[in-house]
DNA sequence: TGCCGTTTTGACAATGGTTGTCACTCTTGA
DNA sequence: TCAAGAGTGACAACCATTGTCAAAACGGCA
């Protein structure tokens, strides 16, 4: 088994050049535009039907790239699929997610880091990170 | 979209009766055995190599009843893939996993627990539950 | 103990998200 | 403008997981 998700915590890196493209763009303007978390096939389906059509293998690369710059979050849906958004905080965070709207807040939580940093040095465990996602009704979804 | 990690922190419910068969014994055992996180796969190849044959979507079966009855953990590997853990606690709980051999202690934290409960109240989010899983390398691999 | 209605199983097909491939195209720096 | 190489897209390949359905196993009951 393997499980890494060393991004939850991982401080934002460098981030190499990349070419600037049309197709990079529109996954770009997209991101900008939503506010929630949106998956690959979502975003790909999106730009298929605003006409800038892009393949669905580089909307998976594109983002995988934006992940690994540390430009969007990414998170796991309950069914595995992943799901993205850009993140406006730098540093780490959390997310506070809506379970049938998926708006979103984000959330920084000093506490909580410390308090899994403890835990962690506790039980000896090194080069620690972590994950931490709160699911809930938004205000508007229990309104409705 | 529809993120629903509700079991983070479902309470552990009623649990219907089951009949008893081979093949749950099976599986059984090697939770009980197997003290770090296992995937379905890994699971049913276990199965498979020590001749306890059982079909891989038993496996998947079994796992998904034990999971929605609280008898097991389920979290979920980067790579998307499930995986499970006989739970030691019945209480809500989270977990210290070590990235390299998956060796995990449960840890209960109150403190996070009534963080994430007032982050949510703070924004109005209701029904509210979360997901907590700490990473790092345990001491024994760090040694290695 | 034998019988019967149900639950469970297993082999296999089907799904669906994600990644690999590879020839072709576009961006960039010179 | 040009060449090198990053980036793209259509499609195949992967692979975990789920659906299907007839056959087998369970448990209660007579």
């Amino acid at each position: 088994m393997r499980i890494d998700r060393e991004q939850a915590t991982q401080v934002t890196m460098p981030a190499k050049e990349h070419r600037r493209t049309r197709q990079r763009a529109a996954v770009d303007e997209v991101l900008d535009e939503t506010d929630d978390f949106i998956s690959a096939q979502e975003l790909h389906a999106l730009l298929r039907a605003r006409g800038a059509g892009v393949g669905l293998a580089t909307v998976y690369r594109t983002l995988q790239t934006l992940a690994d710059d540390g430009r969007v979050d990414v998170l796991r849906s309950d069914a595995g699929e992943a799901v993205y958004r850009r993140c406006v905080r730098e540093e780490h965070h959390h997310h506070l997610v809506c379970r049938s709207c998926g708006a979103t807040v984000e959330i920084a939580g000093p506490t909580v880091e410390r308090w899994a940093k403890s835990v962690a040095d506790q039980h000896g465990y090194t080069d620690v990170s972590h994950t931490l996602e709160i699911f809930g009704t938004c205000p508007r979804c229990a309104a409705a």
